[in-house]
DNA sequence: CTGCTTGCAAACCATTTGCAAGGTC
DNA sequence: GACCTTGCAAATGGTTTGCAAGCAG
């Protein structure tokens, strides 16, 4: 884990940005959670703990400046503010989003299968894709579970 | 063109909902603008032409209310700003869309071969999808045309 | 030291809401 | 005439920006 923000504080300095403590928070609370899809508010309540005095705009145009270099990736998923999380490393095919309709959960697949619709649709219309945003919306696994059991669900 | 407006003010009054001259002439605005994925404020625009003294806030709840009778469908191409097209008629999976990063053109694509991705998803994480929202980024054939021919491009 | 960064507060901008007046059925 | 709708203006909420002070390299 340290090993991995060493990593990340290279990439700051490789790109000729400054190595401040508040952007070293914000990273290390990207680590801390890369399961989860932050929003700047999140993170900003984060890492008020170790840096009170952090403000939220400081928070904004860090993680600005760390989806720019790669680092994180920006993510809407129409909830009307940004999310973020953590790259895979170098800069790839974005994987997938699960959005449960009954807990809001979100979860990523890591499948590609897209490459053969791409490949169709360059070929039917002659646009070159470079990426792709693909969200699935329904109900995960543990909701289905609970549904099934006779539980009330609103999402449906 | 007329029958289609017709049609719609039939869905509408069928939801209970007054046939107002506000909720005609957005209407309209979308049969003439059929290609287009229009915001509110464009809308606003649009209508102000005819109907001066229309407010914005009620473009806004007539496009949320068109939205939720299935009249229309918001789409977020993370602009910043909802965007709103007809339906194709019945609910049914959405199609697609190619997003220019050179023009900002956006392309409406028919095809469904999520088909097959999504039942493997399902197989794989006990998810039941109901709905998708698929985005392709890239450059149409227009813009990568004009970029073969020497061009400048700001989009890559 | 120098200029990138930060914190604060004010500005922005799309959207929403309260409320009294207006219009459809 | 009843109640849904509208227009206006003010409020909201996420995000951005101007600017002087602060700090990393």
């Amino acid at each position: 884990m340290d090993q991995r923000l060493q990593g990340l504080f290279e990439r700051l300095h490789e790109k000729e940005y400054k190595l401040t403590p508040q952007r070293r928070v914000v990273m290390k609370a990207f680590l801390n959670h890369s399961e989860d899809h932050l929003s700047a508010d999140e993170v900003y309540n984060l890492v008020k703990q170790d840096h009170p005095e952090i403000g939220l705009a400081t928070i904004y145009r860090t993680l600005d400046l760390l989806a720019e270099i790669g680092i994180l990736q920006k993510l809407d998923f129409g909830d009307g503010r940004g999310r973020y999380e953590l790259t895979g490393g170098r800069e790839e095919h974005h994987h997938h989003h699960l959005i449960c309709l009954s807990c809001g959960k979100v979860i990523g697949v890591e499948d590609d299968l897209l490459e053969s619709l791409e490949a169709l649709i360059s070929r039917k219309t002659g646009f070159r894709i470079i990426d792709h945003d693909v969200k699935f919306y329904g109900h995960c696994r543990d909701c289905l579970k609970s549904k099934a059991s006779g539980h009330l669900d609103p999402g449906e």
